[in-house]
This record gives C-alpha cells, structure tokens and sequence, in this order.
RNA sequence: GGUUCGGUAGCUCAGCUGGAUAGAGCAACGGUCUUCUAAACCGUGGGUCGUGAGUUCGAAUCUCACCCGAAUCACCA
C-alpha cells in the first residue's frame, strides 16, 4: 500500500486541485509527533482568500480514511497519522516475499556504458581513481536495479607522449630486475625523476618525444617496452580491483582507438567542421566558447579526438541508451565539449552522454600531483585499513572464526563507504585516521548493525511466519518506515547518479535500528517475537542490499 | 577577467523542486555492559545557515549584487 498516494486521494476528495498538484504539496514533517505527512493550505488560502488554519480545520472534519490512525489540523497544516501497525506489517510481508529483490525495477531499459577508473599505466593508483572506481562500480549496481544493463569499461591510459618520457627514463636509470618485482612503484619513480631533471635539463623533453614517435611508428624496441609496462601494470591494477570487488567488462584504453581516429577526423572534414585555426585544425563551437582541438599543428591527436571516436565505437557497439563517464570534476569542459562536437556531426544522441563529476582529493589542501610524486597510493590506504581493522576485531571480537576475511571487508568497506558517503561533487582533504574510521557515520557501522540483527536471527533460529507482522511501538515504526522508503531512495540515487543517497539512507536505517535494539528486547517469548524477527530479518536484507549497491560487504559476523 | 562548483556547529558534512523549534557524525564533557555483539545507546554544551538587498503569508532553500575558496579557460589527459 502507498500510504502517500491514500493521502492524496483522500484530499482530492475535498479539494479542487488536480492531483498531481496535491502530491507535489505533500510534504513530511520534521517532527514525527506531528504525523507522517502533511498537507499545508497555504496554496489553498491564495486561492481562496481565507485564512490556512480555519481551511486546515474546515477540511479536516470532512476528510475520511481508515488507513490513517489520525487526521488532524494543526494550525496550517492537516496531519495525516498512519496505523502504526498497518505499515509495519505492509511493509515486512513485502520485504520478506521479495527478499533481496525487494526496490528492484525488473523492466529493461537497455545498455549503459560507463566510463570509470581509468588509471594511467606505469602510475600508481590514486584516491583519485578511487573515487572514480568506487562511483562508477555503485552507479552500475544502482542501474542495474533500476533495470538497466550496465556495462563498465576502464579506459585505461595506455597511451601518449607520457610513454615516450617513460621510455627515455627507463634507458636513462631503469633496472628490469627492480621493474620485475615492483613494477609500478619503479616506473612510477622513473617518471617522477624525469620530470625533476626535465626541469633542469629541457632537452629531455626532445628525447622523451622523440620516443613517442618511435613508438608511434611501430619501432621494435619502443614497442617491446611500451607493451611489457603495460602488461606489469594491469596486473597490479587487478590485484587492487580484486581488492575492491571491482570488475569490468573492458579494458579498451586509449590504444585501443589508435586506428579509429582517422575516420573520425575524415568524417569531420567531409561534413565540412573542420577548419585551421593557428595551424591546428579545430572545430568551431557556439558562443565565444574556445574552438575543439582536433588536431594539433603538428598533426597528431588530441584527447577528445579519441573521445570522440570512443563515443562513436560505443553507440555503435552498444546501441546505448546512456552513456556515462566518470571523470574529474576538472574535466567537465572536454565532456561539454565533446558533446557539442558530436551535435555538430548531427548525432542527437549526444543528449544522452553524461559526464558524472566528482571533486578533488587534496592533501593538507594541496591539490595531489602525480608528476611531482605527491600523491596517496591507493594500496596503502587499503593495507592500512585492513590492518586497523584486524586490530578491532582483535580486541572486541577475537572469537571470530574468519578474522582475516572480514578485516579485509571490514578495512575495504570503510574506505569505499567513506568515499560515497558525501555528495560527489564535494571536495575533500585526505586523512587517513578520517577515511579509516569505524565508529559514527561509517561503513563499519552499517557492516556492525547488520551482523547484530544477523546475531540474532542466529540466536532466534526459527522460520518467520509471514501473517503475524503487526507491530506498534515507535521504534519499530521508525526502522520500518525507512525500510518503506528503500524503493524511492533507489530512484532518487539512480536519478542524481548520486551513491550517496543509499549511503545516508543506510546511516539512517542503521541509526533507528540501534535505537530498537537498544530499547526493545527482541528475543522475548511474547506474541510480537515472530513480528519483531521479522523486522530485524527485513532490516538487515535492506542493509545488505544497500551495502551491495555501494560496492561494500556486508559480514554476518563482525 | 570569463565559465563552473562550493561557503550551514571547533572539524567533516546533511537539509536546498520555498514551509511548522536548522540536523547528524567527529572532537569535549557526563551516563549505560549479570540480559539479543558497548564498532552500540542515552544526555550536556556548541549556530549572524559567507555578506547585503529583493521576491513571498513564509527564505538555509528562489533572484540579484558583493566577499571568500576551488577547478577550468586551444595544441596534457
């Protein structure tokens, strides 16, 4: 039952608005003494010239429906009371018959590729790509509720002058021993001592491109390392992936479109877009906005060049319905561009590309710089996470059986979690003893409510019976209203692209069902004991489930 | 300078399709383990919602101006 929809036919009785307009005024109220919805008059008295509190209590005394424990005016507003009892048993009996498919769309809404992690070979990953990481892989999960079949791809950065530097650096003080055991924290310090010497001497820049070239024209040697770097690097890539719990569909990198650049700047010129400009050829865009640069004068690709050829690979491959790419915040004026030029091309599906931006990562509000080696690598953090949460478990729960497999999910989830938990866009300082956190609004918390309700289905050992579910103390009121709201809160997360929504919304859960287990003693013999499992069973389907949409494990046992 | 994003408690942030006393977490202080996992729960203190105007019955929320911070502004990705 929509308890929602009940109110707005209830009004709709007594009121002139259309419906629509009714449920756009409906609002919760804050203070959950005065009801669970609400309908203000304000709107009403404009209308009808009269003061909002007398139209408040005028309709009241008109307005009937037995789902509701209380209709009552207060001042402007009319309060609608749901049966406690009503909407705690709805709203199990539904849980526990869809079970983890509870808040799924099952309709199919077509192929949605996206854009994420996309590391650089030879570097070290980031936070950076972290972020990148982490939303794209929730926002798959979320979209494959929702219905839709996403399709993840890490485009990786396996090319470009960056190649030529490293290769020079290699020949300059590279050791293939060293790069065999450690391979990106090698290459990774190769790179930086190129830039550091690049500095005081520019003629390495020359050589670093002259690599390139090398590398473009198909010479054996550049060839040879350019392929070994790559191969050493995605194997470190995939260990942390494993890490993570992250997998991908492809691993298409810029490489990939070497050869599919070329009819993307044929077609272009056919279709008469392109146009010199300072010896670059570029593509003219609306407004006084900068020119696309296609080509450069020298005559050889760009970013968006790529992108572009990317973009038409995967409507072709794909026949997308969306297509996502997770990217810096700092990007947001290639994808803008990069749709523009495709409008150009007279591709209306272009409307259907978005760029989802996420902010900086900064340390001690410096932004991080992978060319100057300043940078927090991502499989320290991990390390780090995983060991303090070992130590936890070794001082609250040293009885545990598998401590090292839920340290592991416990450390793992904690950053994930920390990750999504804000708003995208936001920026944020790194801090370790932040990130790794276990207590208040973190992952652990959620993982650690989660296994007491596991706790004590365990304990309870019994099937649940699904007619006996009435419940009516405000506790359990509150955690199953929140569980009413899972299915909203997925579309709402779907529609803003926006992991955090589900990461709040599990903080919530996991508030309101402490705040029960704290005040109720759940495993009485008592005629609620089969109504109050229930709950607790429907708690933590909801909890895990939400954990799962965000990337994040959920132990039975912490 | 242009564009975009942001400025809410000491810190990190919710709330922003306008609504009833502005909410969490962390930090500080004080309670609660003979009973379902204390990674928890309860309580106390803490706010010119960047500033100033405007729209409105009503503004943290919408509009404008200004201040502060970040990103970005053609041959990197």
């Amino acid at each position: 039952m929509d308890f929602k929809q009940e109110v707005v036919e209830t009004i709709a009785k007594v009121v002139s608005l259309p419906k629509e307009k009714i449920e756009a005024l409906i609002e919760r109220p804050k203070n959950v003494k005065l009801g669970d919805y609400a309908f203000p008059t304000f709107a009403l008295a404009k209308i009808e010239h009269k003061n909002p509190a007398v139209i408040a209590s005028e309709l009241t005394a008109k307005l009937v429906n037995d789902n509701f424990a209380e209709i009552v005016a207060v001042g402007p507003y009319i309060n609608f009371a749901i049966d406690h009892a009503k909407l705690v048993s709805v709203t199990l009996k539904k849980v526990l018959a869809d079970q983890d498919k509870y808040g799924d769309q099952d309709t199919n809404q077509g192929n949605v590729p996206i854009d994420m992690s996309s590391p650089n070979i030879a570097k070290p990953m980031s936070m950076g790509h972290l972020r990148s990481t982490v939303i794209g892989n929730s926002i798959a999960k979320i979209l494959q509720k929702i219905g839709f079949t996403p399709i993840k791809i890490n485009y990786l950065g396996d090319y470009g002058t960056q190649f030529g530097k490293l290769i020079t650096a290699y020949k300059l003080w590279g050791n293939e021993e060293a790069v065999k055991k450690d391979p990106i924290t090698n290459l990774f310090h190769y790179y930086v001592k190129f830039h550091e010497e690049a500095e005081k001497d520019p003629k390495l820049e020359d050589e670093g491109r002259a690599w390139f070239k090398k590398l473009e024209e198909g010479d054996a040697e550049a060839v040879e390392l350019w392929q070994w770097f790559r191969e050493v690097s995605l194997q470190e890539f995939n260990r942390i992936y494993k890490e993570l719990g992250v997998t991908f569909d492809s691993y298409n990198g810029e490489a990939f479109f070497n050869d599919k650049m070329q009819p993307v700047v044929d077609e272009l010129r056919a279709k008469n877009l392109l146009h010199e400009s300072r010896g670059a050829q570029v593509v003219d865009l609306d407004d006084d906005e900068n020119p696309a640069l296609i080509l450069k004068s020298d005559g050889t690709s760009l970013y968006i060049t790529r992108d572009l050829a990317a973009a038409l690979y995967r409507k072709k491959e794909y026949n997308f319905a969306m297509s996502l790419y997770v990217a810096g915040n700092e990007q947001s004026g290639h994808f803008k561009q990069l749709k523009q030029v495709l409008g150009k091309m007279g591709y209306d599906w272009q409307k259907d590309i978005h760029h989802i931006p996420f902010g900086l990562i900064t340390q001690n509000g410096k932004k991080l710089s992978t060319r100057k080696g300043n940078v927090v690598f991502l499989d320290n953090v991990l390390k780090d996470a995983v060991k303090l949460a070992l130590e936890q478990i070794e001082a609250k729960n040293p009885n545990l059986a598998n401590k090292e497999q839920v340290a592991h999910q416990v450390g793992v989830g904690a950053v994930i979690f920390h990750d999504l938990k804000n708003e995208r866009l936001d920026n944020f300082d790194f801090n370790l003893n932040e990130v790794v956190r276990f207590e208040g609004d973190t992952g652990p918390y959620v993982q650690y409510t989660n296994a007491r309700a596991q706790s004590i289905l365990r304990k309870a050992n019994v099937a649940i019976d699904d007619t006996k579910l009435a419940l009516s103390d405000d506790w359990a009121f509150a955690v199953a209203k929140d569980i009413a709201d899972f299915p909203a809160i997925i579309q709402k997360a779907f529609e803003k692209f926006e992991p955090s929504v589900i990461a709040k919304y599990s903080l919530n859960l996991s508030k309101k069902f402490n705040k029960y287990y704290a005040n109720v003693r759940i495993l009485n013999q008592d005629d609620e004991l089969n109504a109050r499992l229930a709950l607790v069973q429907a708690t933590s389907i909801v909890l895990t489930e939400s954990l799962r949409l965000l990337g994040v494990d959920a132990p039975k046992e912490m």
